[in-house]
DNA sequence: CTTCATGCGTAGCTACGCTACTTGTCAGAC
DNA sequence: GTCTGACAAGTAGCGTAGCTACGCATGAAG
């Protein structure tokens, strides 16, 4: 999958799967590859910038610890982050449904 | 709708217009925000260099005419630009269903 | 001891949609 | 007679944001 395509739709898939509970960078990395079968495999220099940009909004908040001599970076979902998911999930479903309607595989608006 | 989030799927669009006919750039303008119920109100500054790029990438043609006293650069889908656009259907439905799966509203992968 | 997975990070590039502007015709208002 | 506004095309420059390609460090495996 391209993945040009997320432009604007990234933030919100990092809150979603940040949903589900507290996760470093690099796991969040993977958990997008292994939620999407493989189809988002996103590098760090996309996924770090943009988890810098949802900490400055306020959505997510993070903490160092070290684990095993490794020094990691964990983000976890605020209260402001949970109600920016929810409007960003509403903001999906209406893109969804206003581009399905252009491409959508049932979409002939002359039919008959 | 931020029309941002196009980023990407304009070209698709585009080219699912004008699959129901030729149509002049204004008018492309119009149908969108037509058949989008206002929701996609796209300016000329997006439009025009999307469809040079598409005119470029030879998916679609461009013929002139003038129509009572004004110029009309007509456009229409050509060979290649229908089979684009049966791609750009499947990389839409892919799309769709790979971040549907995380901001679907019913997604929770670990609900119980 | 070298390689690979883990883990963080940034600098610079590029693509692309947007803002704001220009040019021009024609219809209708005033 | 002039002026406003719909129609119709176009470009220059900007900003956003994801990507490429790096660099750094630790620990386990060969």
């Amino acid at each position: 999958m391209k993945a040009q395509e997320l432009h604007g739709h990234l933030d919100a898939l990092l809150l979603a799967v940040l949903e589900q509970g507290a996760l470093h960078g690099y796991a969040i990395i993977e958990a997008l590859r292994a939620r999407s079968d493989g189809s988002l495999d996103l590098p760090t220099g996309t996924i770090y910038p943009a988890l810098r940009r949802l900490e400055r909004a306020g959505h997510v908040a993070s903490t160092w610890s070290t684990v095993s001599g490794r020094e990691r970076r964990t983000y976890e979902l605020t209260d402001p982050g949970r109600q920016a998911l929810a409007g960003e999930r509403a903001g999906w479903r209406e893109f969804q449904l206003t581009v399905g309607r252009f491409l959508g595989p049932d979409n002939p608006p002359t039919p008959a």
